[in-house]
DNA sequence: CGCACCGCTTAATCTTGTTTAAGTATTCCG
DNA sequence: CGGAATACTTAAACAAGATTAAGCGGTGCG
């Protein structure tokens, strides 16, 4: 298991000494996928957090009428935003799926109480992560509210051309909060006019 | 200033000595608010969290159409969701609103820093409280693409009775992602039935 | 090889919610 | 008290996107 991305992306927002490198990398468990596999399924219980280290993954929501909803792709160097694995609670909604091979981090939620409660920077790391999650997540409900799918379609585009190239098209009409038919429609156009 | 309120939010979470209550108290602000009143301007420097003591606050965007959308009520013992003055950002995009007469208790962006680096007790509550709040943007979030606005105009009405009673229903509209014509509309058809 | 399945596309029809516009009720304020 | 905003309602025309259904192309597998 090669870690070198969770370290970074720690260090981007706080500064572990290598005591507290070690115990973290001592937690985390590796969990290899294939593309199409099921990782997480909603209404187990929610044991992890999930951070993607090499590969692509999604996080998506089964509602009452049996429609998915995908709440967000992780690629490399990405929390998946399944975050019920972190709270002392017993199931999560949330399916996480492989969208490719790769290979995720599972950080045990046991393990997260013992760090947050070891060093003050481990609650710092989280606190920023969560707050930088409650940011997007405002972000993106705005974005839904007040642009049309088209608009949201280029600009996803524009944002996440790797994401685009990987993933399913099915998939990215769910995020966009339409049909896979609407997106066509929406592609049709777009390269009529290009 | 009466700050029971705030204290026994911190509670809810964390156990603070009596120093570290004496330190959040030292630094927070009173500021009375009128109905109808603008506390925070969006494009304007985010310097505070916004504690919502007494009374009711809305926090809203302006999109580039001049449409606005509320992002969240707050009531008595709640945070406003701007989240930007917990930040070393610049500007919040988001206005906060006064919707009766009451009383915000502001929390400086640089007491925040200094709570935080002063006691993990500090950091843990606020990564709590980030962390609730991401999971409600994304409950919100698949409730506005998986149920239909009548659905979630009844479910708003069940959960926030007291809202209802003191919020304009342009807001409530708002906040539920329609216009006004639309709800108006609904609260007919749901009169003629009942 | 063949066929069943799955993902993407196209098109017609239908629904939900928007826009526009007009009318009514309230509230605010001089 | 009176007049002017402002909030809510109603209704008709309209638009964005959903639904349904059919066809097409690749792909995995017996």
């Amino acid at each position: 298991m090669v870690s070198n991305l969770i370290l970074s992306n720690f260090s981007e927002h706080v500064q572990l000494n290598e005591t507290e490198k070690e115990q973290l990398l001592s937690v985390l468990i590796s969990r290899p996928f294939k593309r199409g596999e099921l990782i997480v399924k909603g209404g187990d219980p929610a044991k992890y957090m999930l951070f993607a280290n090499e590969g692509y993954m999604m996080t998506y929501y089964t509602d009452s009428n049996g429609s998915d909803h995908v709440i967000s792709f992780a690629g490399a160097g990405w929390w998946a935003s399944d975050i019920y694995g972190s709270l002392s609670q017993q199931t999560t909604p949330y399916h996480t799926k492989a969208l490719t091979d790769g290979e995720a981090l599972l950080l045990p939620r046991l393990s997260i109480a013992h760090l947050l409660q070891s060093s003050p920077s481990f609650e710092r790391y989280f606190r920023i992560v969560f707050q930088k999650g409650m940011l997007r997540q405002q972000k993106r409900y705005i974005e839904a509210c007040s642009t049309s799918a088209e608009e949201r379609y280029r600009s996803f585009i524009a944002a996440y051309p790797d994401i685009i190239a990987e993933v399913q098209q099915k998939y990215i009409a769910s995020y966009l909060g339409i049909t896979p038919e609407f997106l066509s429609k929406i592609r049709g156009k777009l390269a009529r006019i290009a």
